[in-house]
RNA sequence: GGCCCCGUGGUCAAGCGGUUAAGACAUCGCCCUUUCACGGCGGAGACAUGGGUUCGAUUCCCGUCGGGGUCACCA
């Protein structure tokens, strides 16, 4: 009896791994083609982490017409999570990061390297678990889950290594005539692979971003098909991304240290290895110390957050493109109008260490981005997001002219405002701006240096009856509010006031401020002179005579 | 603990043997301005540490300290 005889008894109905290369060929991409996925395991809500190595990865295969495929690795049935594919999908195709290939819904893919689930892949591993098995390269293993513990407690206690190689390797041994005869009893077995691997022997890994990195060889059996039958990652990994053909397998850098494995797992599979991108992750201060973000602990985790609290998608793409390069920064200061599509990524210029995340940057970024925008295009985004996420603005969005003059103020000029960072700050934003909401809420009328209240009275009568018409521009429009100040007796120039102070009592900007604060409530708004042209005359007298 | 990686202002970071050690965000001041947001100008603020190597180290080497990752029938 051989291996082949142990393979067979094994997996009896496993194709030969010829009808898999045969099926998978070769891609036929050009030259320097990157062919690259995100590999998430459907085990809850898309990490900010997984956004930000789809990004890299999309970028990549668009920069060299490559391929960027999307592959769900499901090969934990215990730790998976309802949903948990369609939000993946669903949270790439929000922020324009659709895959060419894999999975575009729970249940479907595209392409002709699927299937892009993994647990529907279950006979290519065992056709490939197989053939490793007919070359003396993979084993059974009786061992018990208790028995591996129980070795491990031994290591421990003798603080060596832990782990299954060497002479701890039990079932590395056993003859195949014992093994057959053993699985024949209906022993419980899983399959291991079979290390040629010495840990006294140092390889070399030239990484993407991590550059050259040299580990011991890996030596460990570790289990390739698990009792359920299905892959363990790392086997699955191999086989896939050989099959899918990847060329760069860009992942978190957790996996660095798997690299020996992996790169072993190729060899001896007869696969060539692809490149690999570990990415750092990106980290939280926590009492002092750097950790992960965390899907538990911290809300900015989750990718559904940016979306409830409306942050641009294009803001969190430019801020982690932002983390990846640095130098994005000065290419879109330089290309302010063009899309990031066109910025260039390079990996060797990603940092080898992970940055603490930073929601200022993050919000600054949406200030900007924000900026940009038509009216049109903030009150589309606005109202996307109040449907969803708060009635009262979008009630006061129903009224699209409207709106789109109240977002018009001070925008699309070559200073537009950056008051907005995130569409939550919306209607904050412009709730004086609507009657209903601004009469209905509490309001405190904080007037300034003008305080006194028959003074206040007389400047908005004097306003409203002598000096305000709906049709004066900007600058006859002011020099009124000059001239109102000049009959009030105060300064009609900041600077006259400023220059004797004892003179005057108040300035033109005083009584501009007695106006802004009957009109709004508040101190600070963008220009006046756009606001009462929205509000118009009646609308003004009205307030006037309520802000008393 | 073993192995691997990292250590430039509060944060993200340029730098790659000789620099007044960039820039961005944040912060402070001034200017612009009817307020605010913007914009402009300026300030403060950093090479973890100890040894080497060198004419010269932020840069190269070693140690120390600090941080991160990994050591599953999880990914």
């Amino acid at each position: 009896m051989n291996y082949k005889d142990l393979a067979d008894l094994i997996f009896p109905d496993a194709k030969d791994i010829s009808y898999y290369e045969e099926k998978y060929p070769e891609r036929n991409l050009k030259e320097g083609a990157i062919v690259t996925r995100f590999a998430p395991s459907p085990t809850g809500f898309v990490h900010i982490g997984g956004l930000y190595q789809s990004v890299i990865a999309k970028k990549l295969a668009n920069q060299t017409e490559g391929v960027f495929f999307l592959r769900i690795e499901d090969t934990d049935q215990k730790r998976e999570v309802e949903n948990a594919i369609k939000d993946i999908v669903t949270s790439l195709k929000d922020f324009g990061l659709e895959p060419d290939e894999g999975m575009i819904s729970e249940t479907e893919g595209k392409g002709n390297y699927g299937p892009y689930k993994q647990s529907e892949r279950k006979e290519i591993y065992q056709a490939y678990a197989k053939y490793l098995i007919e070359q003396g390269k993979a084993y059974p293993c009786f061992c018990t889950p208790e028995e591996g513990e129980e070795i491990r407690a031994k290591q421990e206690a003798a603080k060596i290594r832990p782990g299954y190689y060497g002479v701890w390797a039990k079932c590395r041994n056993v003859t195949v005539e014992e093994a057959i005869e053993r699985i024949k009893n209906g022993e419980k077995y899983i399959v291991r692979f079979k290390s040629p691997g010495r840990e006294d022997r140092k390889i070399k890994h030239h990484d993407a971003i991590k550059g050259n990195v040299d580990f011991p060889e890996n030596d460990q059996d570790i289990v390739i098909i698990k009792a359920d039958g299905l892959p363990t990652y790392h086997f699955a990994h191999a086989v896939d991304d050989h099959l899918m053909r990847t060329t760069l397998v860009i992942r978190g850098d957790e996996w660095l240290s798997s690299v020996p494995l992996h790169l072993q797992l190729f060899h001896e599979l007869g696969f060539k290895a692809p490149k690999y991108a570990h990415i750092a992750p990106i980290m939280k201060n926590d009492n002092g110390n750097k950790r992960k973000l965390s899907k538990r602990k911290d809300a900015e985790a989750a990718v559904s957050y940016y979306e409830e609290e409306g942050i641009p998608e294009e803001a969190v793409k430019e801020y982690l493109l932002n983390i990846a390069n640095s130098n994005f920064e000065n290419w879109r200061r330089a290309n302010k109008d063009k899309s990031i599509d066109e910025f260039e990524l390079q990996l060797n210029k990603m940092s080898v260490s992970g940055a603490l995340f930073d929601m200022v940057k993050l919000l600054d970024i949406g200030k900007t981005v924000i900026s940009r925008y038509t009216a049109e295009k903030v009150y589309d985004e606005a109202k996307k997001w109040a449907e969803r996420h708060d009635e009262e603005l979008n009630k006061m969005l129903e009224d699209k002219e409207y709106a789109l003059k109240v977002f018009g103020i001070e925008r699309g000029n070559k200073k537009p405002r950056k008051d907005i960072a995130k569409w939550s700050d919306v209607k904050e934003n412009i709730e004086y701006m609507y009657d209903d909401v601004f009469y209905s809420k509490k309001r405190d009328y904080p007037y300034q240096v003008i305080s006194d209240k028959e003074k206040i009275k007389k400047i908005l009568d004097l306003y409203i009856e002598k000096y305000y018409n709906d049709n004066d521009d900007k600058d006859t429009w002011f020099e009124k509010i000059k001239e109102l100040a000049g009959e009030m007796g105060y300064a009609k120039e900041v600077k006259e006031f400023k220059a004797n102070p004892d003179k005057y009592e108040a300035h033109v900007g005083d009584v501009s401020t007695v106006l802004r604060v009957a009109l709004t409530s508040r101190t600070n708004t963008p220009d006046m002179y756009e606001i009462m042209k929205i509000l118009g005359k009646d609308r003004i007298k009205e307030r006037f005579e309520k802000g008393i």
